[in-house]
RNA sequence: CGCGGGAUGGAGCAGCCAGGCAGCUCGUCGGGCUCAUAACCCGAAGGUCGUCGGUUCAAAUCCGACUCCCGCAACCA
């Protein structure tokens, strides 16, 4: 059997579960349903990352106990699988036990081929804020917050990891796997970032500072900065180092991150893999960014949008379609009410719940509510099947959406064209027609499958058929539907909605 | 010379990599249909595809320059 294993990249849990990770987390879940549908045995694996300064900070802002603090968050991001109708089947959590021993193991292994080693760095510190300073964080030279103080630099002794030395290594594998990092612009993207040079990365901090991190192994005044431990979790969510179990048949997997990790994941991930002596990721997909409104999403503005919100107000299916098939794959899209609401109108209710319906109806009420006899494909599901594969073979999930609508399109222009009721007032045969009609509606049902579960299922369920039995290699065949199955109308599956102001 | 994305009928987008009739949703106007969730289908109006130049039989698409918007800028997780 095939075998399929993916993950999201780790959220960080200083703050509520935003649109953005949905989408990224909602693409993961498409992708492991196809591969299920496939009949490939998938591993599909998210969490949350909870180490670091930010962490440490808000928890003790909050009088919690960090882990009581990372609790609550792992909580609201778990939370996502039910609302979102998610099926990963791991959750890990890098406060877990096995996690900072991986962590540690793979410490040492890069340590171990001479890629770890001390050095003295000066931090700038703004004593206003009481917090380490980024030069693109400094106004001048000075804090934005607290300019009339002056940066202080202080020496501090910290592990680095010898990036540099793998520059021409992530070079060559770009260059012999150009699918390595999808889209291809971010392919070159990385490459010229890499090609620029590397610098070393700092992957420890003074636990006396800071202890909320993986000690590091063999110094007790220090642990990891949380990069370093958070990438960890790919290859230990699989059981690594122990390579017997998952991780043996099921590494390497593929990787969904959004733009902003574009580096950490291509480039400093996969250096940390070549150091471990790791096999490196199989494919990384990246994603863009998500605005409100068209403008950027910010606390500041107000204008974060919610997933929790939104599924309550229009519900799972609706929300992943949009996320899925109204933004664009590949690119930054935007969230829009009036536009999430002219999609739920047109596509759900209007186009993929109407055909259901006016499908469903017509076999009841001009074949006595069973499957007629089969006969020859009108549609040419070869087509359109070819172009979904080719689709989610690019991470194209708008191009998936978009097949799909097409297909919709082209039955409720057949239904027109063909006017079954008219035939049955003549006396005619519909039979025929309605079988080609009621079998089409069984491939979308198939197909929106990935996209939204739960309205595929209905359809399913009420055409006769388990949608727990239905696997890609004979569902994608014309004339699954059999004769004389017992057909159940479909009620509103995306009920007419009021517009909202 | 920091990196990247974008500009396509009234609005929002796709098409660009692999040049070949400018497409989709919403909106407007007209027609059809009655199976369907007042849904569906057909037709029409509306675009110098940001600007200028180049390549080509042919450019929204490739190349060069420019204008205007928007992100990011590496120890921030």
């Amino acid at each position: 059997m095939n075998r399929y294993s993916l993950t999201t990249t780790l959220p960080y849990v200083n703050a509520d579960p935003h649109i953005g990770f949905a989408l990224e987390i909602v693409q993961a879940d498409a992708l492991a349903r196809y591969h299920r549908l496939l009949s490939e045995e998938v591993v599909f694996n998210t969490g949350v990352d909870e180490h670091g300064m930010k962490i440490w900070k808000q928890a003790l802002e909050a009088k919690l106990d960090p882990k009581a603090y990372c609790d609550l968050y792992a909580a609201k991001f778990d939370g996502l699988k039910q609302i979102l109708n998610l099926t990963y089947d791991h959750f890990i959590r890098t406060t877990d036990e096995h996690h900072v021993a991986a962590a540690q193991e793979f410490w040492k292994r890069c340590d171990a081929n001479g890629d770890i080693y001390k050095k003295a760095y000066s931090i700038k510190y703004c004593v206003g804020c009481e917090l380490e300073k980024t030069d693109s964080e400094l106004v001048e030279g000075k804090c934005p917050i607290h300019p009339n103080l002056s940066i202080e630099h202080i020496e501090e002794e910290n592990y680095f990891f010898r990036w540099s030395k793998y520059q021409q290594a992530l070079l060559d594998h770009y260059a012999a796997h150009p699918d390595f990092v999808v889209p291809a612009s971010r392919l070159g993207e990385i490459r010229n970032f890499v090609a620029s040079g590397l610098q070393d990365f700092s992957i420890s901090r003074l636990k006396a500072k800071m202890p909320w991190g993986v000690p590091v192994p063999g110094d007790d005044d220090q642990v990891m900065y949380v990069w370093f431990d958070a990438l960890v979790n790919y290859i230990s969510t699989l059981g690594w180092p122990n390579t017997q179990g998952e991780f043996g048949i099921f590494w390497p997997s593929v990787q969904v991150a959004g733009k902003d990790n574009l580096r950490q994941q291509s480039a400093m991930w996969q250096a940390m893999l070549l150091s471990a002596g790791v096999p490196l990721s199989k494919q990384i997909f990246i994603h863009g960014f998500i605005t409100a409104e068209g403008q950027k999403m910010s606390k500041s503005i107000g204008n974060v949008i919610n997933p929790y919100d939104l599924v309550a107000t229009y519900g799972t299916d609706a929300v992943r379609y949009y996320l899925l098939g109204a933004l664009p794959a590949y690119e930054d899209g935007d969230f829009s009410v009036s536009i999430f609401e002219a999609v739920y109108a047109s596509k759900l209710a209007n186009g993929i719940g109407n055909l259901a319906a006016r499908t469903t109806t017509m076999v009841e009420k001009f074949c006595g509510g069973a499957i007629p006899a089969v006969v020859e494909d009108r549609y040419n599901v070869v087509d359109f099947w070819k172009h979904y594969q080719e689709a989610f073979a690019r991470y194209r999930f708008d191009d998936v959406v978009r097949t799909i609508e097409d297909l919709v399109a082209a039955c409720n222009r057949s239904v027109d064209d063909m006017a079954p009721w008219k035939m049955a007032k003549e006396g005619g045969d519909v039979g025929p027609f309605m079988y080609q009609l009621t079998e089409a509606l069984r491939h979308i049902a198939v197909a929106l499958f990935p996209i939204i579960p739960s309205a595929a299922e209905r359809i399913l369920i009420n055409l006769g058929i388990d949608p727990a039995t239905v696997r890609l290699s004979d569902a994608i065949i014309w004339g699954g539907l059999k004769s004389g199955q017992t057909v159940s109308k479909v009620e509103a599956l995306f009920p007419r909605r009021e517009p909202s102001l």
